[in-house]
DNA sequence: CACCAGGCAAGTA
DNA sequence: TACTTGCATGGT
């Protein structure tokens, strides 16, 4: 028999071999990335690029000089991300809560428990469950397996979930059958994405796909089968 | 022109 | 609890 445990290992190595690397996350440091992850969100990230660009070009682009401007300065800033005042809000609770918590010390926030740092980030308003866990593999190097819609929309489509499933769900299918890896969770993400780009757009299924071979009835069958 | 992008919270019934 | 709506720019 065949567990979802080895799906996944094979639908890895299948994007993998097609995709290759996908070098993520793109930034020049964690914080870049913390606060990148917060304005990509439901966003293209050509736009969250150039809000990036107009942060850095203040020559305050760090933790304490975004925290210091005020939030009407920082949502026009950041105006090419789009959803420009409720990201400006987002932010500002975030850095806030490591201010407050941590001293502003973003290392002293990413040296908690996994556990922790997880809770810490989604008790901020405007922080979910996605956005927390970008952070937390991404921007912390901490073993947590990324979740979203492509994630959600490519096991649909191969019959590997019910349509109803939760994120932690989904996040419990990858992570209580692979091992705790920070650099292939970190490629498996990316690669969803990337094939989830490429591929999954309109159309339920297309033959170029790396993951095209992969009949719905295949999974539903031995949906219930372990490693 | 319509559609969507590396979501989340708040409002409604 | 289970849907729906608001937030917004910029590329295809």
């Amino acid at each position: 028999m065949t567990g979802t445990g080895e799906y996944l290992r094979e639908m890895y190595r299948l994007l993998y071999e097609r995709f290759g690397p996908q070098h993520w996350w793109p930034g020049d440091s964690p914080f870049e990335i913390m606060v990148g992850a917060v304005l990509t969100q439901n966003t293209n990230w050509a736009n969250v690029e150039k809000a990036i660009a107009n942060l850095k070009s203040t020559g305050k682009f760090s933790l304490r000089g975004i925290y210091d401007m005020p939030q009407e300065v920082l949502a026009g800033l950041i105006r090419p991300a789009g959803y420009y005042n409720i990201k400006a809000k987002r932010l500002r609770n975030l850095l806030e809560m490591i201010v407050r918590d941590y001293g502003g010390d973003l290392k002293g926030l990413f040296d908690e428990s996994t556990a922790t740092l997880r809770e810490k980030l989604l008790k901020v308003k405007g922080i979910g469950p996605e956005t927390a866990d970008s952070i937390v593999l991404y921007a912390a190097q901490k073993p947590v397996f990324v979740v979203d819609a492509y994630t959600y929309r490519i096991l649909s489509r191969h019959g590997m979930i019910l349509d109803n499933a939760t994120y932690e769900e989904l996040q419990g299918l990858f992570m209580d059958r692979l091992p705790e890896d920070v650099q292939m969770y970190n490629e498996f993400h990316a690669l969803i994405v990337r094939a989830g780009k490429t591929f999954c757009r309109k159309r339920p299924s297309c033959p170029e796909c790396p993951l095209a071979w992969w009949g719905p009835s295949r999974y539903a069958q031995e949906e219930d089968s372990r490693d």
